[in-house]
Parts: structure tokens; sequence; C-alpha cells
DNA sequence: ATTCCGATTGCCT
DNA sequence: GGCAATCGGAATG
């Protein structure tokens, strides 16, 4: 008789994933088109899976629009290091000396522009996201909908660190695949900035609760 | 060397 | 809706 030890295949397999060269799109077609896409996370036997519902374009310092909001404004420097490696790199950096947010690098090596992801719709590994995110099991039943809702939380819930800056989202153990339906786009300014504010560069699932805010 | 301040979150009134 | 938490990168002197 078959043991049952044996790992079923699922959905969320490596294979059909995002290449490489899907994020070398611009900035803000690749913010676009990320959202409806899935993230997973591999860690070991967890596995960590949402639908990306809200992102925000960083542009390079050689765009016309000026955005000064963009790490990348001033160049390469320490910090943002990472936002000049090739597509598909990770940029995680820490804010407000507590938080941390993840962004993909988008356009070829040495450009500097990269998407935020602000919001997910937890598919798969709730109860370790709940864990990370510090709620109780009672506080997180039908409340999958503060797990993943803004940058903080998000990094929080799929356990981005500062070491994985630099990593890439075109591996086995973190990558994307193609949204599975078509998304109603929404578009507005981006949140929690005061520079380049007008600029709109945030999208998002407009028909998706899981969004951190609306407009 | 020193100051400023943020791509946020959660708790308080 | 207001505001503290908390820290290092980046700007300023």
């Amino acid at each position: 008789m078959e043991s049952t030890i044996t790992a079923k295949p699922d959905a969320f397999s490596f294979g059909k994933h995002l290449p490489e060269e899907f994020f070398q799109q611009s900035p803000e077609d690749l913010a676009r088109s990320l959202v409806g896409a899935i993230l997973v996370k591999r860690e070991g036997e967890r596995l960590l899976a949402g639908r990306i519902v809200e992102t925000e374009a960083y542009l390079s310092s050689q765009d016309a629009r000026q955005d000064a909001s963009s790490h990348a404004f001033r160049g390469k420097t320490a910090r943002n290091e990472a936002m000049f490696g090739e597509s598909g790199t990770l940029y995680v950096y820490q804010i407000y000396g507590i938080h941390l947010c993840a962004n993909i690098v988008t356009e070829p090596q040495g450009i500097g522009s990269a998407v935020l992801l602000r919001a997910i719709e937890p598919l798969v590994g709730l109860e370790i996201m709940s864990e990370r995110r510090g709620l109780s099991v009672e506080k997180s039943v039908g409340k999958s909908i503060n797990l993943c809702r803004g940058p903080g939380k998000l990094a929080q819930a799929f356990g981005f660190t500062l070491q994985d800056n630099f990593r890439s989202v075109v591996e086995e153990s973190c990558y994307c695949l193609p949204a599975t339906k078509p998304v109603k786009i929404g578009i507005s300014a981006r949140i929690g900035i005061t520079k380049a504010a007008d600029l709109p560069l945030r999208f998002f699932d407009a028909e998706s609760r899981f969004v951190s805010a609306h407009r």
C-alpha cells in the first residue's frame, strides 16, 4: 500500500514561474503586470503563497519624471545597491528602524528601479503568517485580511529579512507564478511618500478587499 | 560629528 | 485622526 508520506504535487510548483526576462519590463509595466501574480516562498517543507493585489513602481534616476521618492534617485549607495542588480533581484530594506519593505528589481542590471510589494491575498501558509504577525489563532480566524495588507506586514508574514536582500525571485525557494485570471487594475498615487507624491505609480486589484487602501 | 527623517504600523484619545 | 516607536542611511556642518 502506498505511504501517505509521498508529497503531492501542488498547484504552486516551480516550473511555470515567471522567468527573469519578465522582470525586465519598465517599473510601471512590471508593477501593473505583477498584480494578480502569485508569490511563492518555500522554506524547507513549508510553503507560503499569496496573490499579489497591490504594488508600487519606483523609478530609476534616469527617468525624466524625476522620482525623488525612489531610493535610486541619487544614484547607487550602500543601502540601495540591490536596486541596481539584475531584474528579479530582491531589494529588502528597513524602514523606520522597525519594518521591512520587499521590492523586486526591474529593468536590466545597472539601471536602478524596483517594484514594491504592498499587499498580498494570503493563499497558503496562513498559520505561519499568523504566527509571524503575532496574531493568535483566534484573532486570525476570518482575519486573513490583516496578514499581508501593507508592505511591512507582507514582509513579516512571508518571513523576508535583510538576509534576503540581493537574493532572487527567480529561484526554487522564491518565485512568482502568472496570474490565473484577468484583473481589473486600479491606479493611484503612491502611499506614504512626500516627494513625487503625485505620480500615478500605485497599481492594485480594484476588486480585491486585500489591498492596503483605496482611492 | 551631528542632525534629519522615512516606500509603516499599532496603539491611544 | 494623532502620534510614538526606533535606527541607520544620507545630508549637512
